[in-house]
DNA sequence: TATTATACTGTACATATATTCAGTATTTTT
DNA sequence: AAAAATACTGAATATATGTACAGTATAATA
């Protein structure tokens, strides 16, 4: 994705107010009577420039054939898989595992996340995460201390806080004090880390 | 919102489908290709009936001018004020209370909601609701024992289990053992529901 | 320095599209 | 039994709209 100006950012944002008031993208004219062009080309133009740099996708011939690519925006959402927390076996995204899904905006949660997990059990829960609840998962390795982590120890899969005491020795921290801590030796024991908790969803 | 008939069903369904997959509207000739008419006015006059029943709005004279009057689907989001929960005064829908907005599909959660409320304190802890957690809170005053209510004594505000000892008495418990339940006679003191938890939303 | 991208105005036109009119037939409501 | 709503086909048309072409001007890039 280039960058973009600061005239197209106008259009772009002006393409997506205008949706949200009526309910369908604007035409060339509309964006010039939004934003004071005189010339339906002017729009014409930009479109052209936001659709080679990615941010609208235009289907030619269409009337109103206007639809911004959702990367990061609040508007329009995206069907987010739930998948369940069993004690042995990978949280993967492969279909058996997934109980169902969830529309959710893209940007529900800051920096974006992959699935939701279901939690099992309660050595989290002086951390607020109960039963049932639903952690926002992003899939990344990037983890800090003090991260709320997804896992995987053989087909053991788990949440817990991360915390590296060395170079070879990461401890994974319940929030529970009937759990005891899980000490690993990254040299005798493999550690799968499948993602962090970058938010919690609850429904009662 | 008058009844609506199968084939009108089938025309709404076809318009949310066609926009959730092109992100546009279709036009009388798109619905006629996806559901096998062969004269516009078909689409047109399920149109019309849809617009008369109140499930759509057209406007006059603009192409793909039609947009869908999303009560509880979940095409389509709306923005919901986040309050914070002062340790005095009233969560009204108060602009000067209002933190900011969150985007997010109406039937997120079940059975709707109306705000969130930001979590001061930690007197909900083991049910997992931490500092700066936002509930979803739907305004009604029919809770039952168990509900986690939003409850208002004289300007004080705060999150509990509700509980009902008899006709007169009602205790609001706290989920943390260093607090201690809040016993009102009805008689004597004035409680006000304001609302209760149909969900929880955390954001790391 | 030449070229490309940006940022417009203005005109023109083919076609995409809404919308009306004229029918036919069945079902539901009054 | 009459009227209204539903559920279509088919043809016609005014206009809404995308889009190309011809310019002008400035800033960024090669």
């Amino acid at each position: 994705m280039k960058e973009i100006t600061s005239q197209q950012q106008r259009v772009l944002d002006c393409i997506q107010i205008y949706q949200k008031k009526t309910g369908f993208p604007p035409t060339r004219a509309d964006i010039c009577k939004e934003l004071g062009f005189k010339s339906p080309n002017s729009a014409e133009s930009h479109l052209r420039a936001l659709e080679k740099k990615g941010f609208i996708s235009i289907e030619s011939g269409a009337s109103r054939g206007i639809s911004v690519n959702n990367q990061n925006n609040s508007f329009g959402g995206d069907e987010y898989p739930v998948i369940g927390l069993v004690a042995a076996g990978s949280p993967t995204l492969a279909e058996e595992n997934i109980e169902r899904t969830i529309n959710c905006p893209k940007s529900f949660f800051e920096s974006g996340f992959d699935y939701f997990l279901k939690v099992r059990g309660l050595s989290m829960k002086d951390a607020g995460i109960m039963e049932d609840d639903l952690i926002a998962v992003k899939k990344t390795t990037d983890v800090k201390n003090g991260d709320i982590v997804i896992a995987r120890l053989d087909d053991e899969v788990t949440v817990k806080f991360f915390n590296r005491k060395s170079s070879n020795i990461v401890e994974l921290e319940p929030a529970n004090e009937d759990f005891e801590n899980i000490v690993i030796n990254l040299e005798s024991e493999q550690l799968y880390i499948e993602g962090k908790s970058v938010g919690l969803l609850r429904r009662n």
